[in-house]
DNA sequence: TATCGTTGTGATAACGGTAACATCTGCAGC
DNA sequence: GCTGCAGATGTTACCGTTATCACAACGATA
């Protein structure tokens, strides 16, 4: 004789419980509720009716141990201290709890190529999909070695689509131009610019937009206006020094983030300098830093976890179909915002 | 004949292959793994060796669907903006996949007591264990719910230990000590103090640490140089206005995070002063804020990913000795550590 | 010496779904 | 009439782990 052993959690409701209500079968249950394969019109309704009256949830740890895939997706970054990782990480955690699935967390600092390598290889073997912001998404090395190995890969804030990876970002270019269409609206004609970290493709993309708006002001970019920063709040304060060494003082800098931003503000500060009736400063990305200065920070809004989230959707998609070997790539650009708060005001006419 | 149907994941390695290594059973490798049930000493050595050299990891779906606790873990915060939050999310991220639980995050941003006692309600129902760091960990009747569900709770950063309820926490009023020695060792006699958020346990006990510190050394705390602050930036901001418009200037100001004494070095550049040399400035926490200034804040390090990391092992461990009645409450108090940089200099002599 | 409780280990059957396969219907095409 | 194929449904096996039971070895107790 067999023993029957029971050792249900009691409440929550189970496929089977649907099925014996709606006098069908778990698996047909399973069909109408995953929304694959064949079932008629009748019995979906049957089925759908049990669903409702029984309020049967469907179980994310079991549909993941049935389903073929094992889907961790891995997050990796580099920058610890970052101003926006924390949004980052919270877009991501309710991302991949929203789409059941989970998250594992990578910090990687690496130096040479090689230890790039090792470390992407032994990030195949661990994760099925991988999202990698900057500036990780901008090694060669790394994309390569994963998409080789046949995982796929979310960029995530990417300056620019790359060929071969899905990219979530939004309009670097765009955002840039509207800023610096915005400064000029208020009269400025001196706009300095703080340009980011050179290895960053986003980098490019906003100084591009710099330009272009001030070309179709009918300005040409003057390169003494122009200063290298690497999104550090260190690299902003060197590069504002310079800027505002000049002896035709800009009336308004853009700094390519807000760390830099801030780092203009204080130099501005201690020059005796008002923001902004001297100077108009404005940054990108609306992180933290941007409201824990003052005056607080004009600035392009990022939305980071909405793109976080979208970037395992993306993920999740994509590997439901792995099968299909047509690998799809998207590149998905979300919509920024431009923020104005009390950093930017028109050029004293003095 | 039997047809054999495979549906392996490919790579990730199972408890079966352990136990194969090992020359155990699967059962063994769990009790092993899991840490309870009895296992020798000797097999725990043989089992542990194969999980490291096959590098495995538990599968959560597999895991959550086979046992009856589920165990997910939340984290909750209301305070999306702070600046440690990012650090806090790595710490509990990397924790919760050691331990191969699953993290689930929550954000509230609760108002009246109600609201509160609805949220933690459902939150009973969705979490086997919660992680609470300030404020929320300071609100009687969100713990008061939690516990009398009998879900187990731990308090993170706040400061000072609750009676039914376990904690991870650094000594803020030795810390807070230490700092002020620090300052009085530089020479420096009037150091005026911005007060934390008079919600949080954490801000008395700062408070209490300067004030002590003042004391041992003959000082009298005096309320001309004592501010309340928030915490937040702005706070800061009106803080040290108020400070540094006393007639006899305080030449240091401690503030009670490094949000507000960022505030405070921004408000000494408006009005001229040198830092540090005008005035010496420190914060407590060391977060990104710390070094986003400048010149870089001396402050207290507050090891929070480790802390967060402590508090999910602790919550575990609760949870697995779920049955024993005697629910143990910790208080893990971790080492903080004074962190030197360059906004504290010795009072200038005019 | 017989009985018991503790320790250590393994076999088996769940957990709640879904993939793969089998079966059965009806209808189009030769 | 027979074949073939798509629609609709059910059966079986399996995902990776743990709860439960079974059992053996051992020392302590009666």
């Amino acid at each position: 004789m067999v023993k029957k052993v029971v050792r249900r959690k009691g409440d929550a409701t189970t496929i089977h419980d649907v099925a014996r209500r709606a006098g069908k079968s778990p698996m047909t249950v399973s069909r109408v509720v995953s929304g694959n394969g064949y079932v008629s019109e009748d019995t979906r309704a049957v089925v759908m009716q049990a669903v409702r009256e029984l309020n049967y949830q469907p179980n994310h740890a079991a549909r993941s141990l049935a389903g073929a895939q094992s889907m961790r997706i891995a997050l990796v970054y580099s920058n610890p201290s970052s101003s926006y990782l924390s949004e980052l990480l919270v877009g991501a955690l309710e991302g991949a709890s929203r789409m059941a699935t989970q998250l594992v967390l990578e910090s990687w600092h690496s130096v040479t190529p090689n230890a790039e390598r090792a470390a992407a290889r032994k990030l195949a073997k661990n994760a099925s999909g991988v999202i990698l912001p900057p500036p990780l998404c901008e090694s060669r090395v790394i994309t390569a070695e994963l998409l080789a190995a046949g995982i796929p890969v979310v960029a995530l804030a990417s300056g620019k689509f790359h060929e071969h990876l899905s990219c979530v970002r939004v309009d670097d270019f765009r955002a840039s131009h509207e800023m610096t269409a915005y400064l000029l609206s208020q009269g400025h004609t001196r706009i300095g610019f703080i340009k980011g970290d050179p290895n960053q493709t986003a980098s490019a993309r906003r100084f591009e937009g710099y330009v272009a708006a001030l070309n179709e002001a009918g300005q040409a970019p003057d390169p003494a206006y122009i200063q290298q920063g690497h999104f550090t709040y260190r690299s902003g304060l060197e590069a504002s020094e310079a800027l505002l060494n000049r002896k035709r003082r800009p009336t308004a800098i853009f700094a390519s983030n807000d760390d830099m931003a801030s780092a203009t503000i204080s130099v501005a500060h201690r020059r005796g300098m008002d923001v902004p009736r001297d100077l108009s400063v404005v940054g990108f990305d609306d992180t933290h830093a941007a409201t824990a200065v003052w005056p607080e920070l004009t600035t392009v809004r990022q939305p980071i976890a909405a793109m976080a989230q979208s970037a395992i959707e993306l993920l999740m998609r994509s590997l439901r179909n792995k099968d299909k070997s047509t690998r799809v790539v998207i590149d998905h650009v979300v919509a920024h915002q431009l923020v104005k708060r009390d950093s930017v005001a028109a050029p004293s006419t003095k």
